[in-house]
DNA sequence: ACATCTAATATTGTACACAAAACTTGGCGT
DNA sequence: ACGCCAAGTTTTGTGTACAATATTAGATGT
């Protein structure tokens, strides 16, 4: 999309991420045209792609409105994340160059600063754990397994997942990081299948724990 | 969407389907916006829509072109799709009510007849065929799961695939549907997991052999 | 008071015209 | 001859006006 267009869906994104725009609130074209600046036509645009990335869903009839996440949902949501990125770390253990696995060691080291560092700089964590699994994606090499994920990936609640994370689940984050780089050295699909999809499982626990313990969280995040 | 927009899908899926618009063709909105009879607005809303289904892929920059696959692509869209699948089966075991199992086994009942009959009724089979798949991921209950593999299930080539079934791979797909049932019926989940991974798998097989006998399907179908 | 139908309003869908960007072609210089 | 830049052409993106549809509110009858 181009500029018009962009600048619509990273302004709802962040409406809906910002909780401007909470769950299940409606999401009225020229109302989000008149926020962005821009006409309906890209906001239309921007609402589709949001559509096909469930950030929101569409009435009976064609009315636009923030997604909200039943407990079960966020279970399954995980579930499948684990599976496919699972899939994608056994796929991804054959495939990974040299120069694949120094790019990931450096992104993990980036990660382990991150979390060591006294501020616990958790938007500097965030954005390498996301490019440390997105190397490991893309290596994977299977666009339907990319796309398939996409929609998995980049849910606000997995952002926020990390927000409840505790200095401990951080650090044990990147231990599990680190086995899933000796998984790759070795080669070993099976293990790097288990150890990416324990890794998203204690994600979930971690995040149910810390949400229930929030208490209003836990429907919606 | 309304009528233009669902007219603008439905030629154009159909364009695909038919191989009038070949795998790599450049689809040009104004070109299919004449053949839809309708203006370029809808248009580019079919082509979304196809883009996320995956019909359609964008070039570097924004043209829209007919989708083509590798062997490795078909290869691993059939193991995703057994592994959501069978997902979504085990997540059925527990989940069927006695009005979707008779439902689910009047389908079969209808797939057997469709196989039976002396003319093979192919149009028949896939008609019913899919209606079972999708009892079955309707009532694993997973929207994020209906998404994943509505991507991959409405592929051309899982379309194709059943053409190149031979008399015998028609019979053997109603007796794996039948032991599903049983396995829905006694509600385990690891049986009905391994029986619908195993029943795609094989579908996988059938058609990377019919394809490879035919020849030139083998790249894209 | 309640339901139901109808008119008013709000919201989304479509067409078309123009703007921006990308691709192509032809000419120029080296 | 080859590469490179520029004008022309094609293709996509955006804004706007209008049409169609869905929702709401109010009136009317029972």
């Amino acid at each position: 999309m181009s500029r018009a267009s962009d600048r619509a869906y990273a302004e709802i994104r962040g409406l809906i991420l910002s909780g401007d725009a909470p769950p299940g609130a409606q999401l009225k074209e020229e109302q989000l045209a008149e926020i962005c600046g821009v006409s309906r036509t890209p906001v239309r645009d921007a609402l589709r792609r949001l559509e096909a990335e469930l950030y929101v869903v569409r009435s009976d009839s064609k009315r636009a409105f923030v997604a909200e996440w039943s407990s079960e949902d966020l279970s399954e949501m995980f579930t499948l994340r684990g599976m496919l990125e699972g899939h994608a770390a056994a796929r991804a253990a054959w495939r990974f160059t040299a120069e694949g696995m120094t790019a990931l060691r450096a992104c993990n080291a980036r990660i382990e600063q991150a979390v060591l560092s006294d501020e616990q700089d958790i938007a500097d964590f965030l954005e390498h754990n996301r490019e440390f699994h997105r190397l490991i994606v893309e290596t994977a090499q299977s666009k339907y397994l990319e796309s398939s994920l996409a929609m998995l990936v980049e849910q606000p609640i997995v952002r926020r997942t990390a927000m409840h994370y505790g200095p401990d689940q951080l650090v044990q984050s990147v231990r599990e990081h680190q086995e899933l780089i000796q998984a790759f050295t070795e080669r070993d699909p099976d293990w790097a299948r288990a150890v990416m999809t324990a890794h998203i499982r204690r994600a979930f626990h971690a995040f149910a724990k810390t949400a229930a313990r929030v208490g209003d969280e836990s429907p919606i995040g």
